[in-house]
DNA sequence: CTGGACCCTGGAGTATACTCCAAGGTCAAG
DNA sequence: CTTGACCTTGGAGTATACTCCAGGGTCCAG
């Protein structure tokens, strides 16, 4: 059993996090001390890595809560974590093809800009931002 | 001239974000009617598009401020403006990377959970997800 | 027994980009 | 003149994941 400094330092977060994460219901201290000091065990942090693990892979906390209770629950089986770290990816994926939407629009963009000392009067991505089509081409005159 | 809702009808915003928009420094009225409604021109539906293709483009609003006073700038050349989108295309780039270390990490815990049918007690994706190393492969005993 | 390191609670603040609301004034049609 | 659509301001609320703070208690070494 240890207090919160200990369990931050072995995890890697700050006490105010791990207290935080408490309010969110994601971790309780398997005990307290008279005084009342949070206690933690290995189980905790398990839970912290779990946690940060998670994140790292992209779910939320509401999520890991979520994970969390499966994880403790008898009936639940490998298949409903699998559900929804498919669904992740699904969400992740989506997010990967939007910011490579941007950033072809970026190159469009970029690409337009032929002659850099032009004044901005002139510029071309700055015309090309005011066009409604922004991956049209610029029209020669 | 025309009020608020027109200008939010003709650029598909809400007139709330618009008074949001001129709290932000992004947009002033071109003119106030004498009982104080808001008056815009051209130039605003285009300052707006502006706005809406920038964020398209993964600007925020802090960023779409400083080009926008960029356009308006004399001094201010294309070189300015290519800067900027360069630079963000770079931070794109690097979320896109982030995000694909993700999607790679889901595919290691989706890959390791061999049986659906499993118990959370034996769930391959939890343990992985507890252990130090989340793209370590499963050992076997 | 004192000093410093540690812990507690409750609440406020951060960033981003809105969105919604109340209470009230304005305008044009009928 | 009334009705309904429109406009005004100021302020609060949303989501996410913390972070920081004040004011106070606890613990242990020297």
């Amino acid at each position: 059993m240890f207090t919160i400094g200990k369990l931050a330092g072995l995890t890697g977060v700050s006490n105010d996090t791990l207290r935080y994460y408490e309010q969110e219901d994601l971790i309780r201290p398997a005990d307290k001390s008279p005084a009342g000091y949070r206690l933690y065990d290995q189980e905790s942090a398990r839970r912290i890595h779990f946690i940060k693990h998670a994140q790292a892979c992209g779910f939320t906390l509401a999520e890991i809560r979520e994970l969390l209770m499966l994880r403790g629950l008898d009936q639940a089986c490998c298949g409903d974590v699998r559900t929804r770290a498919i669904e992740k990816k699904l969400q992740i994926e989506q997010k990967i093809r939007a910011m490579r939407a941007m950033s072809r629009a970026l190159d469009h963009l970029i690409e337009d800009c032929a002659d850099e000392t032009k004044p901005v009067k002139e510029c071309a991505i700055i015309a090309a931002l005011e066009r409604a089509n922004l991956s049209a081409p610029i029209q020669s005159p």
